[in-house]
DNA sequence: CATGAATGAGACTTCATTCAT
DNA sequence: GATGAATGAAGTCTCATTCAT
């Protein structure tokens, strides 16, 4: 049937991700894939006609929440908090799906490939457009500042949360990445607001304590 | 010649660099770096007795300076000083040899593999600490502010750099790394240090201008 | 209904022979078969239980007007113009069937294949042995020499026609296969009708027209 | 050395031919060649970096000959000697080579594959002109007929060549190619000759123009 | 020293064929 | 009765590595 179909094609991505995650972009082998859902090679070429198709599947199953979180950021009323809840929802994301995190930092990786190029490219720079205007939006409210260029606070935002995804990995996911990455957006994020509010002109005070 | 002898094997590890660039880790092969530098791949087995060797030769290359930037960091006299110091020279580094960013956007990948994790690992944690120390020591000296945790500054300052190499490739090395890193990492301090200053008190504030 | 099956198992044999004239017997798969007639591949295993047996068919197909052709031409009164005809109806029949001549191209590397070997060599010599009786009762009408032995005369008509069936291929049909063969044919017999009439003293000449 | 280079490297391609004649050129494969060779597959593609790479050093050995012998047959004193010559080469050469005929007839097959039907379409259009040209030039020293068009006359005498080397297949190299193929084409060329110099001496010849 | 030749293992992929549904 | 799923065998080709010269 199509449910057994759509069943077999999606595991097989599931599998891909896993041994990405545990042997590398570079080990990924249809065999290893094929031993572990315990079904032939050639089965796995009925569903992908070419390895690299299964990569684009993986890369698409990767990102197929993107225009979803998106979205969600944008309705969001608080637009520092859209901020906020974007980051986090991918927090949350990869928080319960570690082994996504190997696709994430494979991008630099798969970028070289020519077939994955433009798809690496395109999600990357999404992700950093969405950024941009949540926080071009924030700015604009007068909720961040403008003297702090939109792209350099995408950059620190965005940059820290990837970063903090391979240590995540490095540290075998020992910490809350959710919880790690939203104290620290949080930090960064009040500090930016505080500072905004303060020198416009708003007394605003002692006391407040991130500990 | 043993001069000639330590030339070529450095010359097949620059090879390897570049390959690398163009093509990802996962499709480093010696046949390639062989064809590039005009010798037979046995050759290269002259130098390197096994392929991961040459990879671990690479890694070392790519780490070679970390010491000495470290060393040199800690050798500054105004601890924030040496805290923009510390990222700049890296920044620098790769902006003059941007191939580098290759590799170290494969640390994720190359920690897959037993072999090279260890190091991989080692390298990371190595760099992270030595910020941690240099933020640290920029707390301790009332310089950058205590609410935040030394470990979320550290993050943000190397997450948004690591994060910036990736973007700096993505836009074909468009843009001065050296310049935009150095301008946002001043962005970051200054807002920490100044919000600091503040808040300990200092009247302050007129005239700074981040544009 | 039986009608559709036949009529389906027939058009798989067209369809394989499409294939074949496009990219050779070395390329017919029955993946591309059923490709193009819109078919499951196993649809292929239910009319034809193993792809030998398909090709067996397209041998078959191929043959199929053999004997027709050969009892056609004993049926002319004129022996000559029986050997023309002979050659004629072929030409005809390829004429309105080039892909056709893709199979007669393929028959040495079809006879290489021990199980289409024998059918091979059988269609190939029964339709020499054809001509060589259409020639040699042409010989013993007195109306073709007798000094050519009758497998040279066959050999010299029947060579020609299945390299111009090549050559034909080879220009993309761009001229008609029927109008050069048999007007070439017509003057080789001609040559001999007359050259023996003459040797034989029968005056001669005034008139014959190779048109 | 390079000799043992060449030497290994030509031995492949003849060892290929003789795979080609035996299974044919859809049946090559390079684990039967190395299976043949006793060497492994890899060491073939030391030397032809493509399987194609191997068919099209194959082909090319097949025509190797072909400027050499096309010279010679110019250098014939007598025009119709030449044209005989001409093909008595290239009967003795498969004569002595008989595997070659499977390459010779599977010009077809071959053709279909776009990568080699420049090539093939080349070398079979080239003997046809060589051909042309010495039948042409018999024609213009009035030792053969003008009223046969070249073409044809080219046609029925490569025509038979090519279809007796396929008979000759057949029948297992059971009788003397070059014999049978000289003494046939002897009887077609004297017949010509002979009816064209007869011809000449009795006012014949006048108003049938093929042209 | 450097190389050309060689190789076993393994990569991706295609094929004819089977079978449960 | 037709199909989707599956498969084992085989095909082309690449890779890291070895070794005689």
């Amino acid at each position: 049937m199509d449910s057994s179909h759509l069943h077999r094609k999606e595991r097989i991505v599931l599998t891909t991700i896993d041994v990405i995650d545990e042997f590398g972009i570079h080990n990924v082998s249809t065999r290893e894939v094929a031993r572990r859902e315990k079904i032939s090679e050639a089965a796995i070429f009925r569903h992908f006609s070419k390895k690299n198709d299964l990569l684009h599947a993986v890369i698409d199953f990767f990102a197929r929440y993107d225009d979803d979180i998106a979205a969600s950021a944008f309705l969001q009323d608080d637009p520092v908090e859209a901020v906020s809840y974007y980051l986090v929802r991918y927090a949350e994301y990869y928080n319960n799906y570690p082994q996504m995190t190997a696709i994430l930092q494979s991008f630099a990786v798969l970028a070289c490939d020519p077939e994955f190029s433009d798809k690496i490219t395109g999600i990357y720079f999404a992700r950093l457009k969405v950024l941009e205007e949540l926080v071009s939006r924030a700015q604009e409210a007068g909720r961040l500042p403008r003297w702090i260029a939109t792209e350099q606070l995408v950059d620190l935002i965005w940059g820290f949360f990837q970063s903090v995804c391979l240590k995540w990995r490095f540290c075998s996911y020992k910490f809350s990445l959710k919880e790690y990455a939203s104290a620290t957006l949080q930090v960064l994020l009040d500090l930016f607001t505080n500072f905004h509010r303060r020198s416009v002109g708003k007394g605003y005070d002692e006391g407040f304590d991130y500990r």
